[in-house]
DNA sequence: TTGAAAGCGCTAACAG
DNA sequence: CTGTTAGCGCTTTCAA
């Protein structure tokens, strides 16, 4: 019986009460007797009564449903997220409406306008690889619209943000190859414009600042797309051949999977002798070769935390004039141990 | 502008129109003359107009919204499938609620229970490992609620089904097998019940047959969670490593994954002198280690198909009494070879 | 403490 | 061809 549709007005005709009451007595209002609340709940339970949330959402002006905007879902990192959003969002009885922006920045505007006119309550959002223009997101925000944006970023935005602490990172993964004796450490990372790419070179460089190791623009190559495409990462293998490089320090999932795929191809050559240190949140690390060491974020969590704001934002009285910005830590995991 | 919020009765307001006039336009009714629906289309496209779909939902008993329940989006076959099942339900219009049963039964009748109660228009899904119990969905069917299965789909319902050709995949990989000297094949695969386990088998046995080699149950190894729990994984290789056997047929992404996971902890041991032909859609094959063949899905042609077949069967004016079932060829890839 | 009635934005009889 | 009206299921004043 699971699957009757009944209405409050079933109920209301079958206790002899109005829909009103029915209505107040389902919400647990204070202006209902203990007495009705009961037989209307029990009543409800019985027959097994949903309310409708299209009818609800018409009237509150709200959906119980927030929207999910990623570059991809065959992520291991965003997918991880959004097992950590759904964790809160069902057990808050939110809705989860995902998206994908395959790293598109009309896409993702029009992904933004769809959920947005679709009245989810709010959004959580990685930017895509290649957004420039926020404004549009901005105005959203100014009208109150509750974004939560996560691993991607706006720097200059008013807003909550859930990241990684990406700079540390940076800074441990040269650390971790510097003492094992590499000396030229190349970088290999998604577009210029993100704020993932941005503070993981800044940590990068502070890295080889603090180990006595130059900085070397050549070593450091972009890929617009964050690895979507493997010719982008081929083409950038294949410039860093050319230069003399003993190690690697890759800034994301799709990248680091891609520089291995690259590397294979090129066959032996110079394939096992670079030291490889990648983001990325695979769980079968263990298989892949060439060997690596990954760095691993907290995505579950980020997720959480993330939908924990969102939703805070949703249900609060008052608009918000607190935003936060949570950083969580990486972790860095040995060589090709699994986990 | 992008982002106001007119309504309809913004519109004839403005244009000195009634409401329902206005929506007949919009919806460009018979009734309305060329003129009149120009002069709103003009005005609704000029001040960015979207229909609020709550609403319409309300009326009309729909939201253009359809589900999907899987087991994992973590899934290279099933994001895969779900990127198929976005691009149609896009150009539709409809809006894609993904879910996630992780496997569990219970988990999937929730999901069911709520996208069913949040007035999703349809369904689509493939069965959780766990899943024996297909009453309450065969219930529904009944009812004219329209589900379409792919993957893992029900054998003994009426219902539509999209899948890959499951038993000649099983026949080519042992003949890929036994065409490379291989004498003693091993079977991985997943929960007994699942439609894709019985085919695959049968397939797999057919194969045996046709090379002269006998079936021996002792190297058939199932996983009650589709290889969810590694562990599920360890204890079927642990298993199979006191029988000797020259090559293993794997039945699944994770399975797969997992399978090599298990191996490389255990060791060079026996590690690589076991043939591989495993189930995945993974993109990054040619870096795992130990090397295998690939059976390929085609993941996003099946979401593809299954997304036509429900959209239709919302949208169908007379009840669906006839049903299909899509099968879809497999493809078989290499050792390692990059695609 | 309960009920009647209005209205959320839209669609669809029914009239004209 | 266009407008009036009612109503989808629910919440919420306002009255009783």
């Amino acid at each position: 019986m699971a699957f009757e549709n009944y209405t409050i007005k079933d109920i209301a005709k079958a206790l002899n009460l109005s829909a009103s009451t029915v209505s107040r007595a389902l919400r647990d209002s204070y202006e209902i007797s203990a007495e009705t609340k009961a037989i209307v709940q029990a009543y409800a339970e019985k027959i097994n009564y949903k309310a409708n949330p299209i009818a609800r959402g018409l009237k509150e002006r709200k959906s119980y449903s927030i929207g999910i905007i990623v570059s991809e879902i065959a992520n291991n990192f965003f997918s991880q997220v959004i097992d950590g959003i759904e964790s809160v969002a069902y057990s808050k009885d939110y809705q989860v409406v995902i998206s994908q922006t395959h790293e598109s920045a009309s896409r993702e505007r029009l992904n933004v306008e769809h959920l947005y006119a679709r009245s989810t309550d709010g959004l959580l959002m990685a930017l895509s690889a290649e957004t420039t223009d926020l404004s549009y997101l901005e105005n959203l925000l100014k009208k109150g619209f509750p974004i939560v944006f996560f691993d991607r970023v706006p720097e200059q935005t008013i807003c909550h943000r859930v990241i990684a602490d990406n700079k540390q990172s940076g800074y441990q993964a040269v650390h971790y190859l510097a003492k094992r004796g590499c000396r030229r450490i190349a970088h290999l990372t998604s577009a210029q414009n993100l704020s993932i790419t941005r503070e993981r070179l800044e940590g990068y460089k502070m890295g080889l600042l603090s180990c006595g190791l130059d900085f070397d623009q050549k070593l450091v190559k972009y890929c617009r797309y964050g690895g979507l495409h493997q010719d982008e990462i081929d083409t950038a293998v294949a410039e860093l051949a050319t230069e003399d490089y003993d190690a690697i320090f890759i800034s994301g999932d799709k990248l680091t999977t891609g520089y291995l795929t690259a590397m294979n191809e090129r066959a032996g050559r110079d394939a096992h002798n670079i030291a490889i240190v990648g983001f990325t949140n695979s769980k079968v690390v263990s298989i892949f070769s060439p060997t690596i060491t990954a760095i691993r974020q907290p995505a579950f969590e980020m997720g959480k935390r993330a939908a924990e704001l969102l939703i805070q934002q949703i249900e609060a009285k008052h608009p918000v004039v607190d935003f936060e910005t949570v950083v969580l830590p990486t972790v860095i995991i040995e060589k090709n141990s699994s986990f």
